[in-house]
RNA sequence: GGAUCGGUAGUUCAGUUGGUUAGAAUGCCGCCCUGUCACGGCGGAGGUCGCGAGUUCGAGUCUCGUCCGGUCCGCCA
């Protein structure tokens, strides 16, 4: 540790400090330590009183300790009353307990109390302090201070803290060095919304918040700092999810002289040491590589949940025995399909009539858009019962349901419709009935490295190539002449217009953990003419990249290293590792649905004075 | 921008086909209780049924609008 060498001379100072209020945490009290005279301090948790003696539960953030009124001091209680979460001060005994409680760390023992002072009253709280506590959303997110007070909520900080710490300990032993870049930078609406801020001193311009260190980080590399890390809070001015915050944390990393291939080997190193560190878990061999047509092709989904299977079948590929099948069969709606995918789930071919059809609803939910969904029974002695048995005689039927891999016991789901859509709604089905089979396992983590992403996908929106990663990464070595030559740059256009993907392949990869994107980053373009072609290609004019982007292509001119890096999602890392969807139980104040700090009531009105000083009117629509 | 679920006591919820005084648990207050740890027993207080309009003899319940919260789609390089 940098300050090893002060660490127990500032414990000491700090214990002798801390005496007046305390000699112990409400935690760390044993048998070993019965007749010690301590002092405590703590809130009272609960108060369980017996005519004329009473118990009380003091609670700190080490633990609880139990407290010993006696009958003295229970008289004291009518004149200088307790009640729950009063902060308080007791002197006392350590006793050994005659009913030891075994679900306590403290519970071998409990204090004889000699005396005790509040530090402070509580007024009643609107929800108790329990790990099952009886409060909703709603009013613990008021009254978050309590919240936290929850050992279940402090568990999670904790566990976010020895992810950070984690992550700290590996980089630094890996020479890497934080550094800090700032938060009032420059609005490039490429990508996501920039949050803006008001620049008072100078009026009518903007700052805006990062949504990622990326320039910055590229800067340092520029300037030798071959190995840069920070955990840091990002920006973005977005519509929220249980999973997603306008203000987030990302571990965020780049590298010089290093090629795709080292930083998938560093950054698997850092996810699996977080694994040892945090949960004592020594992952198994080595992270999984995918590519993401693979992953597309086969689990519908760029970030695929691999701990169990249930693969895409694809029926609509070009297996022309399966085709002529399709088109004797004289069923419309796969004839008609432009694709027809199916997943065998295993041991649900006894599913009811009422199971079916709740599975359709499911499909037909607006979220999802299906128009219906197809099944075959696959039953225990190998003969088949499908909703489509009127179009199909039995051998081609039988020809069918080989050709979706099925076994003795599935249920062969399958749905048809446009391609995009369609594999959309597959690859959600496929969770869904993951998650309806428990085989989505919270203690369970498997690792992917998805790569080989399309540089480029079609905005319908804008009408143009957007970059699927961000602007800065690099084609594949082999796609660049292909760039640089041909502009626009979708080489054979005509098949990829289909599918809103580029043909030119990027130098992106992302970390996939248990079907969730933790982390994604790239190599980067370090040459000003590719990262010229690159601004061209997204439909940027010289003008505007230069004004845009000029001090990145500037620094491009004085020695630029070839470099590339990575970002993880920390809230969410930490969201899985402690088994819950929500990233906001590991985020000590977050924001709700809307955006919105409902402790603080913020975001809010300003005053004129505000107004005034920045030299902006509001001017509000509707 | 859209879909969907919810809003009833401090809190978590129930409330039937629209019908008498809106219930339960927990918390809170009072009394009793010397070994509890989800203490127990007895008693009590506590409600603008989110807000507004409408239908009706009558609305917590039905309709419309609106606000707030949850989840999802779009969006999130």
């Amino acid at each position: 540790m940098l300050f090893k060498h002060l660490e127990e001379k500032s414990k000491k100072l700090l214990k002798s400090y801390i005496k007046m209020y305390r000699t112990h945490t409400c935690g760390e009290l044993r048998i070993s330590d019965t007749n010690k005279k301590i002092t405590l301090s703590g809130w009272v948790q609960t108060i369980r009183k017996f005519g004329s003696i009473t118990f009380i539960d003091l609670r700190d953030r080490y633990g609880i300790t139990q407290l010993l009124f006696n009958e003295k001091l229970t008289e004291q209680l009518d004149e200088n009353p307790l009640g729950r979460e009063f902060v308080i001060q007791i002197k006392g005994l350590v006793a050994e307990r005659s009913n030891k409680n075994p679900h306590l760390q403290t519970g071998d023992i409990e204090i004889n109390v000699s005396e005790y002072q509040v530090l402070n009253k509580s007024a009643i709280p609107p929800f108790t302090i329990q790990d099952e506590t009886d409060g909703g959303d709603d009013i613990r997110m008021k009254y978050r201070y309590l919240d936290l007070r929850r050992n279940v909520v402090k568990k999670n900080l904790e566990l976010r803290y020895a992810v950070n710490r984690a992550t700290r300990n590996y980089l630094h032993e890996n020479d890497f060095i934080e550094i800090e870049t700032p938060f009032l930078i420059k609005s490039t609406p490429e990508g996501a919304r920039d949050f803006v801020v008001p620049s008072r001193m100078n009026a009518g311009e903007f700052y805006a918040l990062p949504q990622s260190p990326q320039t910055f980080k590229q800067l340092l590399m520029v300037s030798g700092y071959d190995r840069y890390y920070q955990i840091v809070k990002c920006f973005r001015d977005e519509d929220l999810r249980a999973d997603r915050q306008p203000e987030f944390t990302q571990i965020d990393c780049e590298m010089s002289f290093v090629e795709q291939e080292d930083i998938l080997q560093m950054f698997e190193g850092l996810v699996k040491y977080i694994f040892k560190e945090v949960k004592n878990i020594d992952y198994q061999g080595p992270v999984e590589r995918m590519s993401w047509e693979d992953a597309m092709w086969n689990y519908g989904n760029d970030k695929p949940d691999i701990r169990f299977g249930m693969k895409l079948r694809n029926l609509k590929s070009e297996n022309k025995v399966l085709l002529e099948t399709l088109n004797d069969s004289g069923f419309g709606v796969f004839n008609e399909a432009e694709t027809i995918l199916a997943i065998s789930v295993p041991g649900c071919y006894e599913y009811s009539r009422k199971q079916i059809d709740e599975l359709t609803e499911w499909v037909k939910r607006p979220q999802i858009g299906m128009r219906g969904l197809a099944y075959i029974k696959v039953n225990d002695d190998g003969t088949l019962k499908s909703s489509f048995d009127k179009f199909f005689n039995e051998k081609k039927l039988h020809e069918f349901a080989s050709f979706c891999e099925s076994n003795r016991g599935d249920l062969v789901l399958i749905l048809a419709g446009k391609e995009e859509r369609t594999r959309k709604a597959i690859s959600d089905l496929r969770l869904y009935m993951a998650d309806r089979l428990g085989l989505r396992k919270a203690d369970e983590f498997r690792l992917l490295w998805v790569t080989d992403f399309p540089l480029f996908e079609y905005d319908e929106e804008s009408n143009r190539w957007v970059a699927r990663h961000h602007p800065f990464t690099s084609p594949k070595p082999e796609d660049i002449p292909t760039m640089i030559n041909n502009n626009p740059l979708i080489g054979n256009s005509e098949k990829y217009l289909e599918h809103p993907y580029s043909k030119i392949k990027a130098n992106a990869y992302d970390i996939v953990l248990n079907g969730n994107e933790i982390g994604g980053g790239s190599i980067r373009i370090f040459q000003r003419d590719l990262q010229e072609k690159m601004f061209a290609a997204l439909g940027m004019s010289k003008e505007e990249a230069q004004q845009k982007f000029g001090f990145l292509m500037g620094a491009f001119e004085y020695g630029a290293p070839p470099h590339g890096g990575i970002a993880f999602g920390f809230d969410r890392l930490c969201a899985i590792l402690g088994g819950s969807e929500s990233i906001r139980d590991f985020i000590a104040f977050p924001k709700n649905n809307s955006g919105r700090d409902v402790m603080i009531d913020a975001p809010s009105a300003i005053d004129d004075k505000q107004w005034e000083e920045l030299q902006i009117k509001m001017n509000l629509k509707k």
